[in-house]
DNA sequence: ACCAATTGTCATTGC
DNA sequence: ATGCAATGACAATTG
């Protein structure tokens, strides 16, 4: 009302300049209302309101669903959940939120995770609210509507978290729902069931197509429909908002930031109830890797756009035709989503395929991540994900051994649309750290000392993940060493994309330049070693001569002392005409050129000077 | 945490 | 023009 008064009271010109900052405010985003505080007011009551409705509403939702939950009985040989028989069997034995988490491992062999079952189990539990009948959905439909159960915050949690359950890191298996809730969401199962929904196919394989049929490759028969989910991350997601199933392993991985909001569990609890008729055993979530990757990207994709402009962004990869290169190089580690940046930050160029590529391309909406040449993939982008080489790749085999289950991998068809590469490193976790250290060992640097490097043994080096990571077709090794012409053969038989190119350039510009820095650091030192046995042999080679010189020195003067004894010898016999010997001082011997020795008169008083020629002395 | 040595990488230069 | 080696400089890693 002030402002209002004041305004109104304000002269023309005032007022036209009020307009204008508030015409500026209007361009910002905001309206004249927001200047109102009685509109304001009235705003927030409106929203308290709408709050309390919202309240309800979920209240009613999560019992329905609830009641829904019982009707659903899990048949043993399907692993799909069926409509229970009215007087149906008694839920399993009641299983604590805690106890249920303890169980948590998800492998398929030990049977002792936590199964679907038990989820809807918990769930119960979660909301014991009054069970009232409700129509089992989609239980013949593969694809069922996929409820958007997550609240729009909620972390979509990675198949790859529940897959192996000891391998992977400890799972705070407290009382607590968020978790409980996590582990249920992060079901193979259910995320495939709501993968399905979402993509609104479904294929007797029970791999889900990908919404877009572009998305898969005519190329690659082989791969199309497994890696459909795969290169669909972002899609999925975004179709469900919280809904990775349609995405990666990796995208789980990368998009569970751990933190499920409350809420999450009502969402959930629609979505699993829909869902549940489509599980699949095959999907274990084993051989989903990075369960741990904490993952920023999809959570900020989520908060940052709408659904719709997720889809629509997220979209793209679906259309890009993957090479099985391609496929190979995307390890279940890395964010299909472009997660990788997120993933990049704790696991370095993991080969988990953890990324590397993941290229920042995928962020930006437009692009194809994966499409040729749009892995994105640069050097300084690698870097970025190398800065902290050393700590991931002590991480590296830790996360293998952790998260990927070379078993699954192979065996549970989700998967395997990441799997398919993992021929190479993900197969098993232990032969992987094998292979590790094998590559690790022939990698050395040609002068690096022999000393055995323990860690680096187990390691292998930046260019040796980078490579893995984008499944360069040969090693290392071959790429630096190679000749020219072998190199560009070798080159040439292979199609590589543009970024494995680049990478492959890269890698071998710096193999040689390694080579190079450390045969010139061994010259330098070898030239310091030289000059330093030179230094010595040319002081010792002073020092003789100085010696020489003095025991020359020592010589001459004995040879002075010797010839002034010989001349005074000489002297003292010469004898003049009559006999007299001569006087030192008034005369001297000396000795021309030719050896003819003179007798010279000194010059004393008188310019006379006599000389007697004494020839030869 | 700090330091020095080692190693990797990049940019530049010259062949 | 191109590729490569050599090398200084800097950064990262390691012990």
């Amino acid at each position: 009302m002030m402002m209002e008064m004041e305004v109104m009271h304000s002269t023309q010109k005032d007022m036209d300049l009020i307009d204008i900052l508030w015409n500026q405010d209007i361009d910002l985003g905001a309206r004249r209302e927001v200047f109102d505080i009685n509109h304001r007011q009235k705003e927030h009551e409106l929203q308290k309101q709408r709050e309390l409705e919202e309240e309800k509403k979920l209240h009613l939702m999560q019992e329905q669903e609830k009641a829904l939950l019982a009707q659903l009985q899990l048949d043993e040989e399907t692993g799909e959940y069926i409509p229970r028989p009215p007087p149906s069997a008694p839920l399993q034995p009641t299983i604590t939120p805690l106890e249920v988490t303890q169980n948590a491992g998800f492998t398929q062999d030990t049977g002792d995770s936590m199964s679907f079952d038990e989820c809807l189990q918990l769930l119960a539990e979660t909301f014991p609210v009054e069970q009232t009948p409700t129509p089992p959905v989609c239980l013949d439909a593969p694809a069922v509507s996929v409820p958007m159960m997550m609240s729009p915050k909620q972390p979509v949690l990675l198949p790859a978290t529940l897959s192996s359950g000891q391998p992977t890191p400890p799972q705070r298996m407290s009382p607590d729902l968020e978790e409980a809730w996590m582990e249920l969401l992060s079901l193979p199962e259910l995320q495939q069931c709501l993968n399905m929904q979402m993509e609104d196919t479904l294929q007797t394989t029970t791999y889900p197509l990908p919404a877009n049929p572009e998305a898969q490759t005519p190329s690659y028969p082989n791969y199309p429909q497994v890696q459909a989910p795969i290169f669909n991350p972002l899609n999925s997601i975004n179709n469900v908002k919280t809904n990775s199933l349609n995405v990666g392993p990796a995208e789980f991985m990368n998009t569970f930031d751990g933190s499920i909001p409350s809420v999450a569990p009502s969402n959930a609890f629609r979505e699993i109830k829909v869902d549940t008729p489509q599980l699949d055993t095959s999907f274990s979530g084993e051989g989903f890797g990075g369960v741990f990757y904490p993952t920023t990207e999809q959570d900020e994709c989520r908060s940052q756009h709408s659904q719709e402009e997720n889809e629509r962004m997220c979209d793209s990869p679906n259309k890009v035709a993957f090479t099985q290169m391609e496929l190979y190089s995307l390890s279940p580690g890395d964010s299909f989503d472009g997660s990788k940046q997120s993933l990049t930050a704790e696991h370095l160029d993991s080969d988990s395929g953890v990324s590397t590529n993941g290229s920042p391309n995928e962020r930006s909406p437009g692009r194809s991540m994966y499409g040729s040449g749009s892995f994105g993939y640069s050097d300084s982008e690698m870097e970025e994900m190398d800065q902290n080489p050393g700590s991931v790749q002590s991480d590296y085999s830790e996360m293998f051994s952790l998260n990927f289950e070379p078993d699954h991998f192979m065996v549970s068809e989700p998967v395997s649309e990441m799997t398919e590469q993992p021929q190479e490193h993900e197969k098993k976790p232990k032969q992987f750290n094998a292979d590790l250290a094998e590559d690790s060992g022939h990698d050395g640097a040609p002068f690096t000392k022999d000393k055995p490097k323990k860690r680096s043994d187990v390691r292998l080096t930046r260019d040796e993940q980078r490579a893995k990571s984008l499944n360069i077709p040969f090693t290392v090794d071959m790429i630096i060493n190679l000749p020219v012409d072998d190199f560009n053969e070798l080159m040439s038989k292979h199609q590589l994309n543009e970024a494995q190119l680049a990478l492959v350039r890269d890698i071998r510009r710096r193999g040689k330049n390694k080579v190079a820095a450390q045969n010139c650091r061994k010259r330098k030192m070898e030239n310091i070693v030289g000059l330093e046995g030179e230094l010595d042999s040319l002081k010792e080679e002073r020092d003789h001569l100085l010696n020489e010189k003095s025991k020359n020195m020592t010589s001459l003067k004995e040879m002075k002392r010797q010839l002034n004894s010989l001349y005074l010898e000489v002297f003292s016999m010469l004898r003049d005409e009559k006999g007299n010997s001569y006087s030192s001082s008034d005369y001297s011997l000396q000795q021309s050129t030719d050896g003819t020795v003179f007798l010279v008169p000194r010059i004393k008083k008188t310019f006379r000077s006599e000389k007697k020629h004494l020839s030869p002395l």
